[in-house]
DNA sequence: ATAGATGCAAAGAGTTTGCATAGGT
DNA sequence: ACCTATGCAAACTCTTTGCATCTAT
């Protein structure tokens, strides 16, 4: 079974309390506050299992290396600010998209990811 | 300025004429057909100009690396078959997605992506 | 003739894996 | 005691870059 350590611990805490997809160097950085010797090797074999065990989510965004969110959330997708980059959550959902594929192909789930400028960019007219 | 080579003329015609975006590799394969001593190092470079000049558009989906399809084509989406791994254009969209974002987001654009199974992957249950 | 384009190989960046050891159960 | 998890380093994959050569203009 699966064992608790300080590693495994350390990592899990800082994506759960995250407020964002977190980079695996950004995880790495986290969790080594609290344990010291940690390596990125023990980081990745983590996310891997964490994601076959679907407790995380994989965040890619075009041009950037893949970032990690914890699936405890709803369904939900992603706004990426195009002013100030940042990712956000859209708990909204388009819903019942099984119709706009191609006939004969099956639907099992989708990732939905918005583009634009946040509340706050959108009143900032020049940043 | 940009001159016109046999290898870059067969890397566009092999974007050109794909019905769904292609990885690095597969434009490497499909070019070679036409120029046999072909490198990779020329297929990325030409990819990075393409990409500058806004002639190609490259399709980031989560856990694949980065695929790439010209641009203009319509407005389309994407789907990613689970059991072939390929990658297909669907040309309907869900639309109106700018009621989803929250208040006082602006939408620009978005992009949507189906996972699921194709036609061929959903008439053959077992690979 | 000249400057951009190519092919090769080496270099980078990110991720995975083999192996000996530490440590949870 | 057993056996998973870790740390380190090497291996791997994908992409970029340096350099000599080729070639379109």
């Amino acid at each position: 079974m699966e064992r608790s350590t300080r590693q495994r611990d350390a990592i899990k805490a800082v994506i759960d309390s995250a407020q964002r997809p977190l980079s695996p160097q950004e995880i790495l950085e986290g969790a080594q506050t609290q344990v010291a010797g940690l390596g990125m090797a023990t980081v990745y074999r983590n996310l891997k299992s964490l994601l076959e065990s679907n407790r995380l989510t994989v965040v890619t965004l075009p041009g950037e290396n893949p970032r990690y969110e914890s699936t405890g959330h709803s369904h939900h997708h992603h706004f990426h600010c195009t002013g100030c980059d940042k990712v956000f959550d859209v708990h909204h959902c388009p819903g019942d998209l099984l119709d706009i594929a191609p006939s004969g192909f099956t639907v099992e789930r989708h990732e939905l990811t918005l583009y634009g400028k946040c509340d706050v960019c959108s009143a900032t007219p020049n940043p």
